[in-house]
DNA sequence: CTTGACAGCTTACACCATAAGCCATACGGT
DNA sequence: ACCGTATGGCTTATGGTGTAAGCTGTCAAG
């Protein structure tokens, strides 16, 4: 044991990470709006206040939230070989971090805050980009338009497969007042539905890629 | 004076209509975050409870606010003539009701309802392709693209412009902590700066449209 | 004049974020 | 071996939140 280890056997001391991970896991399996510091804190046999000694408040911790959703889109994002690819693979991983964690990859856009990975992240694809002789504007251009087209349409994918909270089946039905008329429920079901929004995403993306070499 | 009129010369009667407005406003004004009943209340010169003679619940009247948000996007979007000029409207007149209406905007994705609204422009623009020959399989699926598109650059604007809160000046500096290294911080600089996101959107949105007519 | 509908109010409750301060343990310096 | 101090978790308390339940006063129709 080392000499780090408070009471052996007991339960393993709070840390600002191991919050931020239960926080994250919370927020996936409950929504957004579910998470609390005492909710939380009871997931982690604590008392709301005892988070406090490791986190300043609440918006602290979802910054923290944030700072873990970028690194797992740098972790997933490559940027070496050609630069293309590496924008592409960065709309990959935030598409994908997106569909991992419905709940909280709202507050990506919505938090007002930029971690330092995802700055790492963007300097690294913007690098490769200019060293292969794009004039940085473009590359910051083409970086900013490829990110907001995977953030939007990974939101639209997630807003309607699952209604941001809970995890249920959510049909359609569940998306329209009930007085709208039919002809705009089947409206409803196929914008919302689920149709194949993979094939739609590498659609628009290839698109885009290829409008950059035009 | 008509007849449904309560006490002459006292505050005009509640309506959902005015509740929604109000709201709405208030949001707009101070942020999602700080709206409460108690305070909406107090913006119309009454109790809280008072509300809820008009709303079922917050919730309720957050629809009515996303509601309220189509209803403005399916005002300004025309759709006769060219089915693409139809889209390139609908684009537009999503991004300037997300710049109007920054804090309130992230509810049309995230609050997990298609009002009628909503409903009835994505038909018309929809009937306007397929009648001029395009299959409706593409109608939507090209439709859904460039509304993700132009929401997620919308909300992109308007994460950095202004702290989802509030609607101080707003320099990078409240976007990263205190502790990221200096050139990170130019990064964030360049990419969150206003790099005239204006050109940035018709940049993108011409571009896809280009490349569905290839 | 009575009656009923309805708009707004009051009261009440459970839950939230968080400020302030208490207590026991663990560690570093002597 | 001791002691001071820092630390991590706890308790208590405050003011704000959404909303259930029920009261009151005004209006219009009978």
């Amino acid at each position: 044991m080392t000499t780090t280890e408070h009471r052996v056997g007991q339960r393993a001391p709070l840390t600002r990470e191991r919050i931020i991970d239960a926080a994250l896991r919370y927020i996936d399996s409950h929504g957004l709006g579910e998470l609390s510091m005492h909710k939380l804190g009871a997931e982690l046999g604590v008392k709301a206040m005892s988070l406090y000694k490791h986190v300043v408040n609440k918006d602290d911790l979802l910054d923290g939230v944030v700072e873990q959703l970028w690194s797992e889109v740098e972790d997933a994002a490559l940027v070496d070989g050609d630069w293309r690819k590496g924008y592409e693979s960065f709309a990959y991983s935030l598409r994908e971090m997106v569909h991992r964690h419905p709940g909280a990859a709202f507050l990506i856009t919505s938090h007002g805050i930029m971690p330092a990975s995802s700055l790492r992240c963007i300097q690294a694809h913007i690098t490769a980009a200019t060293d292969s002789g794009v004039s940085e504007e473009r590359a910051y251009a083409w970086l900013r338009t490829i990110t907001s087209f995977a953030l939007g349409t990974a939101f639209n994918d997630v807003a309607w497969s699952s209604s941001q909270q809970e995890c249920q089946p959510n049909t359609v039905a569940e998306l329209v007042r009930p007085d709208v008329p039919p002809e705009l429920v089947a409206v409803a079901e196929i914008f919302c539905g689920q149709a194949d929004p993979d094939a739609q995403f590498e659609l628009g993306l290839d698109l885009m890629l290829r409008g950059i070499d035009s």
